[in-house]
DNA sequence: CTAAAAATTTAGGCTGGCCTAAATTTTTAT
DNA sequence: ATAAAAATTTAGGCCAGCCTAAATTTTTAG
């Protein structure tokens, strides 16, 4: 049984694992965890300890068979529980993050079980993120991020690469709706800014920071 | 803020303080919370110090206002997730009380407001207590308990007194179901066990530690 | 190839929540 | 009224998870 803290960790640690290859640095942990270095590495022993990571001192961590198990169970409470704040109790994506991040442990594999079914067994989150099989498999989606995407173009918007409130409200915003397609009128050769067209009359300008951050296929 | 521990101890003091009168004593507490008595009398100075208890050494405790105001969000809570848990994700009454015991901590007052929303503003939880108001005021039901009934009566069972597991399995078992209206045919002189008549042909043998742990109205 | 910089770990310490054993206060029974 | 019993508190200590400062290892730059 692992504590709250021992769940944040191995999540944390699969998602930096997941945006780079190799190991996950203690410092990458830190920051993300909003603690200091000597923290992580009292903790990192306690998960060597426990298998769930593979460890050698100044030599980063990679996540275990067992460990990976883990994070992806959580990373499915933690999707899941977010489409019910969603679809259920209609909260804006913008504002479910804090609430799943507890509600992710709470302990019990036959609540995930009937909350996926009382949901309909989602494929996908509010932020267009892919929520694990119940056998611990992350589908692979394949998408492009819109900053790579070439004038004329039709996309579709699917997922989104950051999920603080601000960038989530600044989409709302400009009417960029995950599931809406867009076609891209014009590149920025300056700033890579983007223009893109959402149904037939509306044009709305993206930074490239936006684009960077917004995911298509 | 409170943590879950402190929490569950406001939570405690409330309920044992509204089985009796008077002070609540730090060993009643040590037993409900499954601690020993010194980690009792260290919790109890804390809540002292943030104004949450009366407190004096020896003379037992009892919750300030802001400490009952807390005590009843939290019970509110709880019982909107039991509601929850049973009708929406159609777990049995039996199963509900570990869960609701973890998910009553998340902290999030729109989360409670949409919650009871989205349950259609329950007034009981599936075990017949009341649900306290938002403003924090707990219902008074003024029931009674079926074995101070009397042979003859026809009375509508209400709520139950003991949530274990093996108690509201054995009430399955009897068909013994909230809401149905029995009738007291016999009442046994010797062991004041209660034979009750459910609906028109069956009959059911309620033992005297039962019939204490269900009210009626 | 070496010295400085950066990353990481170790040492030692703190708080919350728990424990046992011992001391103290209150209650109960004679 | 007092002594024994029961209840409660205090003393001292443990573990999880965090911290700062110091030591160590690895990386980078000249
Ligand atoms: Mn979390
Ligand atoms: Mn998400
Ligand atoms: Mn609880
Ligand atoms: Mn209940």
């Amino acid at each position: 049984m692992q504590s709250f803290t021992e769940e944040n960790y191995l999540k944390t640690i699969y998602n930096l694992a997941s945006k780079q290859q190799g190991e996950v640095s203690t410092n990458a942990l830190a920051e993300m965890t909003a603690t200091k270095a000597a923290s992580v590495t009292d903790m990192l022993r306690k998960l060597a300890d426990k298998e769930l990571i593979h460890y050698k001192k100044y030599q980063g961590v990679r996540l275990t068979e067992e460990g990976e198990r883990l994070a992806l169970q959580i990373i499915r409470r933690h999707r899941l529980w977010e489409v019910f704040l969603v679809q259920k109790l209609g909260f804006g994506w913008d504002e479910v993050h804090d609430m799943a991040e507890e509600l992710e442990h709470i302990r019990s594999e036959e609540l995930v079980v009937r909350l996926d079914t009382f949901l309909g067994h989602p494929q996908f989150d509010p932020h267009g993120d892919p929520i694990p099989t119940p056998t611990g498999q992350m589908p692979e989606m394949g998408y492009r991020k819109l900053s790579d995407a070439e004038a004329g173009e039709a996309v579709c918007l699917r997922a989104v690469m950051e999920h603080s409130t601000e960038f989530l409200q600044h989409l709302n915003h400009s009417s960029l709706t995950l599931g809406s397609i867009v076609t891209v009128s014009e590149i920025n050769a300056f700033d890579k800014s983007v223009l893109v067209q959402i149904g037939n009359d509306r044009t709305v300008f993206v930074s490239y920071e936006v684009a960077k951050n917004l995911l298509v296929s």
